[in-house]
DNA sequence: CTTGACCCTGCACCGTGGTGCAGGGTCGAG
DNA sequence: CTCGACCCTGCACCACGGTGCAGGGTCAAG
């Protein structure tokens, strides 16, 4: 299939293919004579489990990884990247949990209860109601990638 | 205090100062007659509390919209704004999870007779075993952020 | 032979959240 | 008065995941 097939087939830009390509996460293409590439139909399914895994979370990195063990035959130690995944995920369903929760309570304070309540139950910027809300050590770290 | 003593008091680097300013996080302060920045005690506190807006998973964005509410002392459309707030983390949150049960649901598969559960399951990359987990409309769209 | 659709390369650009550096100016101690 | 530490501005750069465009080449139909 040529570029635009692929495209259309796997759901994403052209412009994306060739990302990917420089990327790594696709092979270099057979080409014409005139050099243009030509793909197996194979590399559509491989598309896709590139949204899929992107879905999940994934960087392209974790990608690349996943799709050169699996070119090599070899099963990859995935297992441990995502069990390291889901506890990212937990984490951060906890944090965002916590902020609902947080608005939602704030949601029903009375407007005259002073400043922003919002910005109270994270500690107010002046200073004045803070170290309420983020406790010191748990969300202090970002999402990897 | 200066520029350094307030990077050190909020615990951020300086050039971190200098672009949240451009951001409008913080507002630009006094100049001394040399044009050196003069900051008010207060700007520390903002600084801290936009440090713990941002481990919770808040954009600057976001952290600008809070601190301009707080600024103008709770304007009377506070109410929607905490709501549709509320309404994007129960979209988070519920993002998150369908990601969280896809990922547990793949790493609870033994490891069978040749290949890697999590790529089969996400369909291996050559198309042979595709198509069994992501349900089409599923974890399909990308997460917020 | 021309027209239009497609393809190629390379480079610049988007937003997010910063970091780093050059080339100056200022300030206080010695 | 000199020295080093600090401050200023502006600009370029980093990773991430792409997007867009200029300026060409190719291909098949009419």
């Amino acid at each position: 299939m040529h570029t635009s097939e692929l495209a259309a087939a796997a759901g994403v830009p052209v412009s994306t293919l060739r990302f990917y390509e420089r990327r790594g996460l696709i092979d270099e293409p057979e080409r014409s004579r005139a050099g243009y590439r030509r793909y197996a139909a194979s590399t559509a399914a491989r598309l896709r489990f590139i949204g899929r895994a992107k879905a999940l979370g994934f960087t392209l990195a974790d990608i690349a990884g996943f799709l050169e063990l699996s070119d090599l035959g070899r099963p990859p130690e995935v297992p441990g990247l995502v069990a390291a995944r889901i506890d990212d995920l937990d984490r951060r369903i906890a944090d965002l949990q916590r902020v609902r929760t947080a608005l939602a309570g704030i949601a029903d304070r009375p407007p005259e209860a002073g400043g922003c309540p919002v910005i109270d139950a994270l500690g107010s910027p002046d200073g004045a109601t803070a170290e309420r809300a983020a406790p010191e050590g748990g969300a202090e770290r970002s999402l990897p990638g």
